[in-house]
DNA sequence: AAAGATCAACGAAACAAATCGTAGGCTCAA
DNA sequence: TTGAGCCTACGATTTGTTTCGTTGATCTTT
């Protein structure tokens, strides 16, 4: 089993789209992630073929205007990424990313805390099997 | 005010070095980062002066070695990176990001837990002023 | 059927990151 | 003082990413 590389941040973007839209052509993929038209089609092109090539995505070319699809998990793929960052940028430290996390942006809803309130419960009960007697 | 670049990943591995060991010559830095000789010394010393055009670090030349130090701040820089990862990969959701970190490394001690714990109920409280009255 | 639009394929160029070899200068000890 | 050893500087190479123009095939419209 040949570990498929990690996308590269354009790639990504190509991979968002298909993640959230569904199976796509290249015309349509392009016109989502290049609504300005500052990226030609054959940029986007090129790079779907290239992530072809990776198994990246999937292709259906039975039709003239092949389907592209992603071929990986998204939140695998952000899982795999995630804990490359960890270790290079964090020294693999959880914690003291996640307190900045929580620091940078104030968005997290109430209802996002308290599921992550409820996660950190959980793993401290797991944490500390003893307190709970 | 111009923007310092965000380091790449072997920058990263200089930076870190100067950061937990403080000042040091471009041989203690190789001899820290590249302990089995897989890279050559010109490598690091290169990447070093590199560094130094971008301006990540700072180099007092008044001895014939060099004495580098980080002109970044660790914390900062972290906090740059970790917000464009959160934005790149995990489209600014901070509480997924939050989530999935959580899950991956299971070693987050019981006193991180903690520390994590009370950010996030100061953060509950920030974000519902009323259910403390 | 011819013209025009759309498509995939390919090569090439521009750019950045990482690596290393060589050259030339300084220092210290024999 | 001269040679061994360490230092910086510089250029070259390799590899990967991103971008785009050109070509030829296919489809659609007239």
């Amino acid at each position: 089993m040949s570990k498929t590389p990690a996308p590269t941040p354009s790639e990504l973007k190509i991979l968002q789209c298909l993640w959230h839209h569904g199976p796509a052509t290249v015309r349509a993929v392009h016109e989502r992630i290049s609504t300005d038209g500052a990226l030609s089609y054959t940029t986007t092109l090129k790079q779907m073929q290239i992530m072809h090539g990776k198994e990246l995505v999937h292709r259906d070319d039975s039709q003239r205007a092949h389907i592209f699809s992603a071929a990986i998990d998204e939140a695998e793929t952000q899982r795999v990424m995630l804990g490359d960052f960890m270790s290079r940028v964090y020294e693999g430290s959880a914690s003291r990313l996640v307190m900045q996390a929580l620091g940078i942006s104030r968005p997290a809803s109430a209802t996002e805390l308290e599921e992550i309130d409820r996660l950190v419960q959980k793993l401290r009960a797991d944490s500390q099997p003893d307190a709970g007697r």
